[in-house]
DNA sequence: GTCTATACCCGGATAGAC
DNA sequence: GTCTATCCGGGTATAGAC
Protein backbone atom coordinates (compact mmCIF):
# COMPACT_ATOMS: atom_id res chain seq x y z
CA UNK A 1 0.00 0.00 0.00
CA UNK A 2 2.51 2.25 0.11
CA UNK A 3 2.78 4.98 -2.16
CA UNK A 4 -0.74 4.30 -2.94
CA UNK A 5 -3.66 6.29 -4.32
CA UNK A 6 -3.81 8.99 -2.27
CA UNK A 7 -7.50 9.96 -1.18
CA UNK A 8 -8.37 11.97 -3.93
CA UNK A 9 -11.09 14.98 -3.49
CA UNK A 10 -11.31 16.42 -6.68
CA UNK A 11 -9.87 19.95 -6.27
CA UNK A 12 -12.29 21.57 -8.16
CA UNK A 13 -11.77 25.03 -9.57
CA UNK A 14 -12.98 27.16 -6.87
CA UNK A 15 -12.47 24.82 -4.19
CA UNK A 16 -15.74 23.11 -3.26
CA UNK A 17 -17.07 19.91 -3.57
CA UNK A 18 -20.41 19.37 -5.54
CA UNK A 19 -22.67 18.98 -2.48
CA UNK A 20 -20.96 22.34 -0.71
CA UNK A 21 -22.17 24.24 -4.17
CA UNK A 22 -25.44 22.63 -3.83
CA UNK A 23 -25.86 23.58 0.00
CA UNK A 24 -24.63 27.20 -0.64
CA UNK A 25 -26.77 27.57 -3.39
CA UNK A 26 -29.72 26.21 -1.20
CA UNK A 27 -28.82 28.42 1.75
CA UNK A 28 -28.56 31.28 -0.26
CA UNK A 29 -31.96 31.09 -2.13
CA UNK A 30 -33.85 30.16 1.32
CA UNK A 31 -31.92 33.26 2.70
CA UNK A 32 -32.71 35.76 -0.16
CA UNK A 33 -36.50 34.52 0.89
CA UNK A 34 -36.33 35.64 4.51
CA UNK A 35 -34.06 38.55 4.57
CA UNK A 36 -36.53 40.27 2.14
CA UNK A 37 -40.05 38.71 3.76
CA UNK A 38 -39.03 39.68 7.38
CA UNK A 39 -36.01 42.21 7.15
CA UNK A 40 -32.34 41.52 8.92
CA UNK A 41 -33.76 41.46 12.23
CA UNK A 42 -37.00 39.61 11.44
CA UNK A 43 -35.08 36.25 9.91
CA UNK A 44 -33.60 33.82 12.10
CA UNK A 45 -30.92 31.34 11.16
CA UNK A 46 -32.92 28.25 12.06
CA UNK A 47 -35.74 29.75 9.60
CA UNK A 48 -33.11 29.92 7.17
CA UNK A 49 -31.73 26.34 7.48
CA UNK A 50 -35.51 24.74 7.50
CA UNK A 51 -36.22 26.23 4.24
CA UNK A 52 -32.76 25.19 3.26
CA UNK A 53 -33.23 21.84 4.18
CA UNK A 54 -30.55 21.71 6.57
CA UNK A 55 -29.91 21.97 10.51
CA UNK A 56 -29.05 25.31 12.31
CA UNK A 57 -25.42 24.09 12.66
CA UNK A 58 -25.10 22.58 9.44
CA UNK A 59 -25.38 26.37 8.00
CA UNK A 60 -23.48 27.48 10.36
CA UNK A 61 -20.61 25.30 8.94
CA UNK A 62 -21.23 27.28 5.48
CA UNK A 63 -21.52 30.28 6.58
CA UNK A 64 -20.08 31.61 10.03
CA UNK A 65 -22.29 34.11 11.28
CA UNK A 66 -25.71 35.96 10.04
CA UNK A 67 -24.49 38.86 8.84
CA UNK A 68 -21.96 37.06 6.33
CA UNK A 69 -25.26 34.98 4.88
CA UNK A 70 -26.53 38.74 4.62
CA UNK A 71 -23.68 39.76 2.71
CA UNK A 72 -23.42 37.26 0.69
CA UNK A 73 -27.23 36.94 -0.70
CA UNK A 74 -26.76 41.00 -1.08
CA UNK A 75 -23.80 40.56 -3.41
CA UNK A 76 -25.24 37.47 -5.05
CA UNK A 77 -28.45 39.99 -6.14
CA UNK A 78 -26.54 43.46 -6.99
CA UNK A 79 -25.30 42.01 -10.16
CA UNK A 80 -28.40 40.56 -12.06
CA UNK A 81 -30.18 43.81 -10.75
CA UNK A 82 -28.13 46.29 -12.25
CA UNK A 83 -28.09 44.41 -15.67
CA UNK A 84 -30.52 45.79 -17.31
CA UNK A 85 -29.75 49.46 -16.88
CA UNK A 86 -26.31 48.68 -17.91
CA UNK A 87 -27.78 47.83 -21.26
CA UNK A 88 -29.32 51.20 -22.64
CA UNK A 89 -27.46 51.55 -25.59
CA UNK A 90 -27.20 55.15 -26.97
CA UNK A 91 -27.27 54.66 -30.71
CA UNK A 92 -30.30 52.75 -30.78
CA UNK A 93 -33.87 54.69 -30.81
CA UNK A 94 -35.27 55.70 -27.09
CA UNK A 95 -38.39 53.99 -27.65
CA UNK A 96 -36.77 50.62 -28.05
CA UNK A 97 -34.38 51.12 -25.69
CA UNK A 98 -36.73 51.93 -22.60
CA UNK A 99 -39.48 50.14 -23.19
CA UNK A 100 -37.13 47.20 -23.90
CA UNK A 101 -35.89 48.08 -20.01
CA UNK A 102 -39.06 48.59 -18.89
CA UNK A 103 -39.79 45.46 -19.84
CA UNK A 104 -36.65 43.97 -18.31
CA UNK A 105 -37.18 45.72 -15.16
CA UNK A 106 -41.03 44.75 -14.83
CA UNK A 107 -39.66 40.87 -15.64
CA UNK A 108 -37.66 40.93 -12.78
CA UNK A 109 -39.82 42.25 -10.48
CA UNK A 110 -41.98 39.19 -12.11
CA UNK A 111 -39.61 36.55 -11.62
CA UNK A 112 -37.36 38.12 -8.67
CA UNK A 113 -39.58 40.10 -6.10
CA UNK A 114 -37.70 38.86 -3.40
CA UNK A 115 -34.52 40.84 -4.90
CA UNK A 116 -36.77 44.02 -5.45
CA UNK A 117 -37.55 44.06 -1.87
CA UNK A 118 -34.46 43.02 0.11
CA UNK A 119 -32.71 45.84 -2.02
CA UNK A 120 -35.75 48.14 -0.52
CA UNK A 121 -35.56 46.54 2.60
CA UNK A 122 -31.50 47.41 2.74
CA UNK A 123 -32.10 50.98 1.48
CA UNK A 124 -34.87 51.92 3.25
CA UNK A 125 -32.57 50.79 6.52
CA UNK A 126 -30.18 53.61 5.44
CA UNK A 127 -28.36 51.05 3.17
CA UNK A 128 -25.32 50.24 5.25
CA UNK A 129 -23.79 47.37 3.83
CA UNK A 130 -24.26 48.94 0.26
CA UNK A 131 -23.47 52.43 0.75
CA UNK A 132 -19.51 51.63 -1.11
CA UNK A 133 -21.84 49.85 -3.79
CA UNK A 134 -24.21 53.06 -4.14
CA UNK A 135 -21.81 56.00 -3.87
CA UNK A 136 -19.41 54.47 -6.46
CA UNK A 137 -20.62 51.15 -8.65
CA UNK A 138 -24.42 52.77 -9.16
CA UNK A 139 -23.82 56.55 -8.98
CA UNK A 140 -21.15 56.24 -12.03
CA UNK A 141 -23.51 53.80 -13.63
CA UNK A 142 -26.38 56.12 -13.43
CA UNK A 143 -24.20 59.05 -14.69
CA UNK A 144 -23.46 57.21 -17.59
CA UNK A 145 -27.15 56.62 -18.46
CA UNK A 146 -27.94 60.11 -17.78
CA UNK A 147 -25.28 61.29 -20.80
CA UNK A 148 -27.19 58.03 -23.07
CA UNK A 149 -30.77 60.01 -22.34
CA UNK A 150 -29.20 63.56 -22.86
CA UNK A 151 -27.60 62.99 -26.09
CA UNK A 152 -31.29 61.15 -27.07
CA UNK A 153 -32.55 64.92 -26.20
CA UNK A 154 -29.55 66.77 -27.80
CA UNK A 155 -30.20 64.64 -30.82
CA UNK A 156 -33.90 66.33 -30.89
CA UNK A 157 -35.11 62.43 -30.06
CA UNK A 158 -37.05 63.17 -27.08
CA UNK A 159 -38.44 65.68 -25.18
CA UNK A 160 -36.00 67.81 -22.58
CA UNK A 161 -36.54 66.06 -19.27
CA UNK A 162 -34.15 65.65 -16.33
CA UNK A 163 -32.63 62.18 -16.73
CA UNK A 164 -32.02 61.15 -13.10
CA UNK A 165 -35.42 62.35 -12.31
CA UNK A 166 -36.71 59.70 -15.58
CA UNK A 167 -34.57 57.16 -13.90
CA UNK A 168 -35.79 56.91 -10.72
CA UNK A 169 -39.17 57.30 -11.80
CA UNK A 170 -38.57 54.21 -13.71
CA UNK A 171 -37.17 52.45 -11.21
CA UNK A 172 -40.14 53.37 -8.92
CA UNK A 173 -43.10 52.01 -11.13
CA UNK A 174 -41.38 48.86 -12.15
CA UNK A 175 -40.11 47.92 -8.72
CA UNK A 176 -43.39 48.81 -7.31
CA UNK A 177 -44.79 46.28 -8.39
CA UNK A 178 -42.79 43.48 -6.65
CA UNK A 179 -42.10 46.02 -3.29
CA UNK A 180 -45.76 46.06 -2.81
CA UNK A 181 -46.99 42.90 -4.43
CA UNK A 182 -49.05 42.15 -1.05
CA UNK A 183 -51.11 44.92 -1.80
CA UNK A 184 -51.64 45.29 -5.34
CA UNK A 185 -53.10 41.17 -5.10
CA UNK A 186 -55.10 42.61 -1.88
CA UNK A 187 -56.70 45.46 -3.97
CA UNK A 188 -56.82 43.62 -7.72
CA UNK A 189 -56.39 39.78 -6.84
CA UNK A 190 -53.66 40.06 -9.32
CA UNK A 191 -49.89 40.25 -9.55
CA UNK A 192 -47.05 40.20 -12.51
CA UNK A 193 -47.51 36.20 -12.86
CA UNK A 194 -50.38 36.74 -14.13
CA UNK A 195 -49.46 37.06 -18.01
CA UNK A 196 -53.00 39.51 -18.34
CA UNK A 197 -51.79 41.51 -15.77
CA UNK A 198 -48.43 41.74 -15.95
CA UNK A 199 -49.17 43.29 -19.79
CA UNK A 200 -51.01 45.68 -18.37
CA UNK A 201 -48.67 46.79 -16.25
CA UNK A 202 -46.02 47.13 -19.31
CA UNK A 203 -48.40 49.18 -21.24
CA UNK A 204 -49.40 51.32 -18.95
CA UNK A 205 -45.49 51.95 -17.56
CA UNK A 206 -44.28 52.22 -21.26
CA UNK A 207 -47.33 54.43 -21.85
CA UNK A 208 -46.32 56.89 -19.08
CA UNK A 209 -42.81 56.91 -20.26
CA UNK A 210 -43.00 57.18 -23.61
CA UNK A 211 -45.34 59.70 -23.55
CA UNK A 212 -43.55 61.51 -20.65
CA UNK A 213 -40.57 61.92 -23.24
CA UNK A 214 -42.32 63.14 -25.86
CA UNK A 215 -42.57 59.88 -27.87
CA UNK A 216 -46.40 58.49 -29.20
CA UNK A 217 -46.27 54.32 -27.78
CA UNK A 218 -47.35 52.71 -30.77
CA UNK A 219 -50.00 49.82 -30.18
CA UNK A 220 -47.71 47.07 -29.66
CA UNK B 1 -61.01 68.94 57.43
CA UNK B 2 -64.09 66.69 57.34
CA UNK B 3 -65.70 66.86 53.97
CA UNK B 4 -62.68 69.03 52.74
CA UNK B 5 -62.22 68.79 49.02
CA UNK B 6 -61.21 65.67 47.34
CA UNK B 7 -57.93 65.22 45.59
CA UNK B 8 -59.52 66.48 42.48
CA UNK B 9 -57.92 64.52 39.33
CA UNK B 10 -59.71 66.38 36.63
CA UNK B 11 -61.06 63.76 34.37
CA UNK B 12 -60.01 65.00 30.92
CA UNK B 13 -62.43 63.96 27.65
CA UNK B 14 -60.29 60.84 26.41
CA UNK B 15 -59.57 59.60 30.63
CA UNK B 16 -56.04 60.41 29.67
CA UNK B 17 -54.12 63.55 31.80
CA UNK B 18 -51.72 66.02 30.16
CA UNK B 19 -48.62 63.91 30.97
CA UNK B 20 -50.05 61.21 29.58
CA UNK B 21 -51.08 62.41 26.40
CA UNK B 22 -47.79 63.96 26.28
CA UNK B 23 -45.72 60.83 26.96
CA UNK B 24 -47.99 58.67 24.30
CA UNK B 25 -47.69 61.45 21.67
CA UNK B 26 -43.48 62.10 22.52
CA UNK B 27 -43.73 57.74 22.38
CA UNK B 28 -45.14 57.44 19.07
CA UNK B 29 -43.51 59.94 17.32
CA UNK B 30 -39.89 57.76 18.49
CA UNK B 31 -41.65 54.71 17.39
CA UNK B 32 -42.55 55.81 13.99
CA UNK B 33 -38.85 56.45 13.81
CA UNK B 34 -37.49 53.29 15.10
CA UNK B 35 -39.84 51.35 13.34
CA UNK B 36 -40.05 52.74 9.67
CA UNK B 37 -36.06 52.89 9.96
CA UNK B 38 -35.17 49.81 11.34
CA UNK B 39 -38.19 47.19 10.74
CA UNK B 40 -40.44 45.69 13.79
CA UNK B 41 -38.32 43.06 14.36
CA UNK B 42 -35.14 45.63 14.48
CA UNK B 43 -36.15 48.10 16.64
CA UNK B 44 -35.96 47.94 20.34
CA UNK B 45 -38.24 48.99 23.14
CA UNK B 46 -34.74 50.62 24.64
CA UNK B 47 -34.28 52.69 21.92
CA UNK B 48 -37.83 53.72 21.26
CA UNK B 49 -37.67 55.03 25.09
CA UNK B 50 -34.31 56.58 24.97
CA UNK B 51 -35.78 58.45 21.90
CA UNK B 52 -38.95 59.19 23.52
CA UNK B 53 -36.86 60.46 26.59
CA UNK B 54 -38.10 58.26 29.22
CA UNK B 55 -36.98 54.93 30.60
CA UNK B 56 -37.88 51.03 29.16
CA UNK B 57 -40.24 50.24 31.78
CA UNK B 58 -41.94 54.23 32.09
CA UNK B 59 -43.12 53.21 28.37
CA UNK B 60 -44.15 49.75 29.29
CA UNK B 61 -46.58 51.71 31.41
CA UNK B 62 -48.17 53.32 28.70
CA UNK B 63 -48.21 50.46 26.18
CA UNK B 64 -48.46 47.12 27.36
CA UNK B 65 -46.13 45.53 24.42
CA UNK B 66 -44.05 45.96 21.47
CA UNK B 67 -47.03 44.36 19.40
CA UNK B 68 -49.54 47.71 20.95
CA UNK B 69 -46.74 50.32 20.17
CA UNK B 70 -46.72 49.02 16.84
CA UNK B 71 -50.04 48.87 15.95
CA UNK B 72 -50.71 52.56 17.67
CA UNK B 73 -48.53 54.17 14.89
CA UNK B 74 -49.76 52.47 12.26
CA UNK B 75 -53.46 52.84 12.92
CA UNK B 76 -52.54 56.83 14.08
CA UNK B 77 -50.50 57.11 10.84
CA UNK B 78 -52.81 55.52 8.60
CA UNK B 79 -55.65 58.05 8.39
CA UNK B 80 -53.37 60.93 7.44
CA UNK B 81 -51.68 58.68 4.61
CA UNK B 82 -54.59 57.67 2.73
CA UNK B 83 -56.46 61.33 3.22
CA UNK B 84 -54.91 62.58 0.13
CA UNK B 85 -56.50 60.54 -2.56
CA UNK B 86 -60.19 60.99 -0.59
CA UNK B 87 -59.85 64.57 -2.20
CA UNK B 88 -59.47 63.82 -6.03
CA UNK B 89 -62.79 65.42 -7.03
CA UNK B 90 -64.60 64.27 -10.46
CA UNK B 91 -66.15 67.39 -10.49
CA UNK B 92 -63.32 69.70 -11.39
CA UNK B 93 -60.87 68.84 -14.18
CA UNK B 94 -58.41 66.23 -14.22
CA UNK B 95 -55.10 68.37 -14.87
CA UNK B 96 -55.67 70.04 -11.24
CA UNK B 97 -56.51 67.08 -9.86
CA UNK B 98 -54.03 65.01 -10.71
CA UNK B 99 -51.14 67.59 -10.46
CA UNK B 100 -52.71 68.72 -6.70
CA UNK B 101 -52.48 64.72 -5.91
CA UNK B 102 -49.38 64.48 -6.98
CA UNK B 103 -48.09 67.29 -4.83
CA UNK B 104 -49.92 65.95 -1.69
CA UNK B 105 -47.75 62.97 -2.11
CA UNK B 106 -44.68 64.31 -2.57
CA UNK B 107 -45.30 67.12 0.00
CA UNK B 108 -46.07 64.34 2.36
CA UNK B 109 -43.01 61.84 1.02
CA UNK B 110 -41.36 65.12 2.23
CA UNK B 111 -42.17 65.68 5.67
CA UNK B 112 -43.36 62.44 6.59
CA UNK B 113 -40.81 60.11 4.95
CA UNK B 114 -40.90 57.89 8.05
CA UNK B 115 -44.89 57.04 7.45
CA UNK B 116 -44.23 56.13 3.81
CA UNK B 117 -41.31 53.45 4.91
CA UNK B 118 -43.38 52.29 7.76
CA UNK B 119 -46.21 52.01 5.46
CA UNK B 120 -43.52 50.26 3.13
CA UNK B 121 -42.44 47.99 5.38
CA UNK B 122 -45.23 47.02 6.70
CA UNK B 123 -46.86 45.66 3.12
CA UNK B 124 -43.54 44.59 2.07
CA UNK B 125 -43.75 41.73 5.10
CA UNK B 126 -47.03 40.37 3.80
CA UNK B 127 -49.38 43.81 5.57
CA UNK B 128 -49.88 41.20 8.38
CA UNK B 129 -51.22 43.51 10.52
CA UNK B 130 -53.59 46.10 7.55
CA UNK B 131 -54.45 43.05 5.91
CA UNK B 132 -58.33 44.55 6.78
CA UNK B 133 -57.45 48.34 6.25
CA UNK B 134 -56.25 47.19 3.20
CA UNK B 135 -58.91 44.78 1.79
CA UNK B 136 -61.81 47.02 2.85
CA UNK B 137 -60.99 50.58 3.24
CA UNK B 138 -58.24 51.01 0.63
CA UNK B 139 -59.75 48.65 -1.76
CA UNK B 140 -63.15 50.56 -1.58
CA UNK B 141 -61.41 54.19 -2.19
CA UNK B 142 -59.54 52.73 -5.32
CA UNK B 143 -62.91 51.17 -6.14
CA UNK B 144 -64.24 54.82 -5.45
CA UNK B 145 -61.56 56.96 -6.82
CA UNK B 146 -61.27 54.59 -10.25
CA UNK B 147 -64.88 55.73 -10.82
CA UNK B 148 -63.61 59.02 -10.53
CA UNK B 149 -60.75 58.51 -13.74
CA UNK B 150 -63.30 56.49 -15.60
CA UNK B 151 -65.82 59.07 -15.74
CA UNK B 152 -62.77 61.59 -17.07
CA UNK B 153 -62.55 59.21 -19.98
CA UNK B 154 -65.92 58.97 -20.55
CA UNK B 155 -66.36 62.48 -20.95
CA UNK B 156 -63.29 62.84 -23.34
CA UNK B 157 -61.31 64.79 -21.09
CA UNK B 158 -58.32 62.34 -20.48
CA UNK B 159 -56.89 59.18 -22.65
CA UNK B 160 -57.96 55.85 -22.21
CA UNK B 161 -56.52 54.67 -19.61
CA UNK B 162 -56.38 52.12 -16.95
CA UNK B 163 -57.03 53.71 -13.71
CA UNK B 164 -56.06 51.29 -11.08
CA UNK B 165 -52.32 51.09 -12.88
CA UNK B 166 -52.75 55.03 -12.93
CA UNK B 167 -53.22 54.97 -9.31
CA UNK B 168 -50.45 52.50 -8.48
CA UNK B 169 -48.09 54.31 -10.75
CA UNK B 170 -49.07 57.85 -9.17
CA UNK B 171 -48.02 55.92 -5.50
CA UNK B 172 -44.97 54.47 -6.75
CA UNK B 173 -43.54 57.45 -8.05
CA UNK B 174 -44.16 59.52 -5.10
CA UNK B 175 -43.65 57.91 -2.52
CA UNK B 176 -40.53 56.10 -3.94
CA UNK B 177 -38.94 59.98 -3.11
CA UNK B 178 -39.23 58.96 0.45
CA UNK B 179 -38.85 55.00 0.56
CA UNK B 180 -35.66 55.32 -1.38
CA UNK B 181 -34.37 58.69 -0.25
CA UNK B 182 -30.93 56.96 0.69
CA UNK B 183 -30.08 55.96 -2.83
CA UNK B 184 -31.61 59.22 -3.89
CA UNK B 185 -28.85 61.14 -1.55
CA UNK B 186 -25.99 58.78 -2.26
CA UNK B 187 -26.70 59.17 -6.24
CA UNK B 188 -27.41 62.97 -6.27
CA UNK B 189 -26.46 64.40 -2.76
CA UNK B 190 -30.26 66.04 -2.66
CA UNK B 191 -33.83 64.53 -1.49
CA UNK B 192 -37.11 66.53 -0.93
CA UNK B 193 -36.63 68.58 1.66
CA UNK B 194 -34.34 71.04 -1.32
CA UNK B 195 -36.53 72.94 -2.54
CA UNK B 196 -34.93 73.00 -5.95
CA UNK B 197 -34.71 69.15 -5.77
CA UNK B 198 -39.07 69.01 -4.43
CA UNK B 199 -39.57 71.26 -7.43
CA UNK B 200 -37.54 69.26 -10.14
CA UNK B 201 -39.36 66.22 -8.69
CA UNK B 202 -43.02 67.61 -8.79
CA UNK B 203 -42.44 68.31 -12.52
CA UNK B 204 -40.82 65.17 -13.79
CA UNK B 205 -43.89 63.11 -12.60
CA UNK B 206 -46.64 65.83 -12.94
CA UNK B 207 -45.34 65.60 -16.38
CA UNK B 208 -45.42 62.10 -17.13
CA UNK B 209 -48.30 61.79 -15.41
CA UNK B 210 -50.47 64.76 -17.77
CA UNK B 211 -48.72 63.64 -20.54
CA UNK B 212 -49.17 59.98 -19.92
CA UNK B 213 -53.28 60.75 -19.95
CA UNK B 214 -53.01 62.94 -22.95
CA UNK B 215 -52.87 66.25 -21.07
CA UNK B 216 -50.11 68.72 -21.90
CA UNK B 217 -48.77 70.09 -18.69
CA UNK B 218 -48.36 74.03 -18.86
CA UNK B 219 -44.94 75.71 -17.77
CA UNK B 220 -46.17 75.42 -14.01
C1' DG C 1 -47.42 57.21 38.51
C1' DT C 2 -42.56 56.22 37.93
C1' DC C 3 -38.36 53.68 38.65
C1' DT C 4 -35.14 49.33 39.94
C1' DA C 5 -34.36 44.77 39.79
C1' DT C 6 -35.05 40.65 37.85
C1' DA C 7 -37.24 36.62 35.62
C1' DC C 8 -37.70 34.50 31.37
C1' DC C 9 -37.20 33.38 26.70
C1' DC C 10 -35.19 33.28 22.26
C1' DG C 11 -31.69 33.56 18.87
C1' DG C 12 -26.71 33.43 17.64
C1' DA C 13 -22.76 31.01 18.09
C1' DT C 14 -19.41 27.26 19.86
C1' DA C 15 -17.74 22.62 21.45
C1' DG C 16 -17.39 18.23 20.60
C1' DA C 17 -19.38 13.52 19.50
C1' DC C 18 -20.21 10.71 15.60
C1' DG D 1 -19.67 17.03 7.02
C1' DT D 2 -23.45 16.68 10.01
C1' DC D 3 -25.51 16.32 14.33
C1' DT D 4 -26.58 17.28 19.71
C1' DA D 5 -25.88 19.86 23.54
C1' DT D 6 -24.95 24.00 25.51
C1' DC D 7 -23.43 28.69 26.48
C1' DC D 8 -24.19 33.43 26.31
C1' DG D 9 -26.13 37.93 25.28
C1' DG D 10 -29.85 40.67 24.63
C1' DG D 11 -34.63 41.87 24.53
C1' DT D 12 -39.45 41.55 26.42
C1' DA D 13 -42.12 41.73 30.20
C1' DT D 14 -43.24 41.59 35.28
C1' DA D 15 -42.86 42.25 40.37
C1' DG D 16 -42.48 45.23 43.63
C1' DA D 17 -40.21 49.35 45.95
C1' DC D 18 -40.75 54.20 46.29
Amino acid sequence: MSGAKRQSKKQRPDGLSRIQEMNRAKILEAALGQFSRFGYSGTTIEKIAGEAGMSKSNLLYYFASKPDIYEAVLEHILDVWLAPLRMLDPDRDPATELSAYIRQKLQMSAELPEASRLFANEVMQGAPRIRRVLEEDLKGLVAEKSEVIRHWIAAGKIRETDPVHLIFLIWAMTQHYADFQTQIELLTGQNLKDPDFRKGAEEAVIAMVLSGVGLTPGPA
